[in-house]
DNA sequence: ACCTGTCAAGTCTGG
DNA sequence: CCAGACTTGACAGGT
């Protein structure tokens, strides 16, 4: 079983991968100006990027979720006709090597704003267009479609089924590469478990299952027992099975992530997962300490186990 | 060096 | 119909 952690590191200095601009501050540059200045983040974004797993590589952190925004408004039209993909060649394939040549799993996940059931159509083509930069991105460092993009099933506008319906429809309209690569999550308001199980299982795509969500949105019917079987049938295929987990902040405050990992509910829920299957897995801790967090669980388990 | 208002994006709730 | 919450780090400009 491996740890992973999201996009930022806490542990480098001034090594964000997620340096960015605003359309505003942008438009009051030249064309000129406005290439330097993307060209200038996505530069330091990808070397960034590298520098982390670097670091992860050092720290034996086998699993690490990719930054979405490492291109600043990648599909926004102030990027039209901006070709980074071709500029920054070397510089993408470098990163992806470096991620295959170490071992270290790598994957995405699409922002809150990608909806793909959306009843409007603009919001559904601006997700679609969001979700094929996702697989160029993969594509330009060259890593196969065992790297996953990870996406939430998105909002119900007062009728699930057709909701659902409208989420298959468009899965339907996308790439081979993108359709190969996407995971859906169950979530902490809408969609529970069971429900993202049977469009995974209907799409033949596996589902990333996050206990925490699982916690805070789950219907009476619902078990653990049943649904992880299933859970870990649909990575059949798809690599290494992932999971989400993290610590409520408060009672008060469920929903949100706590600094840390509580490593005995942690270790709870692993061993539930290892009595649930023999295949190996990998768990990407959301919580707001990153990598300084995964290390300190490494250390809190360890120490429990004396 | 530090502080503050602002930022591409969608959905849902409550007034 | 509209404002605010959600969640939230980082930028740009001002002190």
């Amino acid at each position: 079983m491996e740890l992973g952690y999201a996009c930022i590191n806490l542990n480098l200095k001034d090594c964000t991968p997620n340096r960015r601009t605003t359309v505003g501050y942008l438009k009051k540059l030249s064309l000129e100006g406005q290439k330097i200045k993307l060209n200038t983040l996505l530069k330091e974004n990808l070397e960034n990027t590298l520098r982390i797993l670097k670091f992860n590589k050092a720290h034996d952190i086998k699993f690490y979720r990719f930054s979405s925004n490492i291109v600043p408004l990648a599909t926004h039209e102030v990027s039209d006709g901006w070709s980074y993909l071709d500029k920054f060649k070397e510089e993408f394939l470098k990163v992806g090597n470096y991620a295959k040549e170490n071992e270290i799993r790598v994957s995405m996940h699409a922002s809150q704003y990608t909806i793909l059931n959306s009843n409007r159509k603009d919001v559904v083509k601006r997700s679609i267009e969001e979700l094929e930069y996702h697989s160029r991105f993969l594509l330009a460092m060259e890593l196969d479609t065992t790297t996953k993009v990870v996406l939430h099933i998105g909002g119900v506008y007062g009728n699930k089924d057709k909701a659902i319906s409208r989420f298959k429809k468009n899965f339907e309209t996308l790439s081979e590469d993108i359709k190969d690569r996407l995971i859906i999550e169950n979530d902490d308001k809408s969609y529970t478990a069971t429900e993202v199980l049977e469009i995974a299982e209907e799409l033949g795509i596996p589902i990333v299952f996050d206990i925490h969500h699982f916690n805070c949105n789950h219907s009476e019917d619902e078990n653990l027992e049943e649904l992880l079987p299933r859970v870990f049938a649909t990575w059949k295929g798809h690599g290494k099975p992932k999971f989400h987990f993290s610590t409520p902040r408060s009672e008060d405050d469920y929903a949100s992530h706590a600094d840390n990992i509580d490593p005995k509910d942690f270790k709870e829920f692993v061993d539930l997962l290892k009595d649930t299957s023999d295949i190996d897995f990998d768990v990407m801790l959301e919580c707001k300490n990153k990598d300084k967090a995964l290390l300190k669980l490494r250390e809190d388990l360890e120490k429990s186990m004396v």
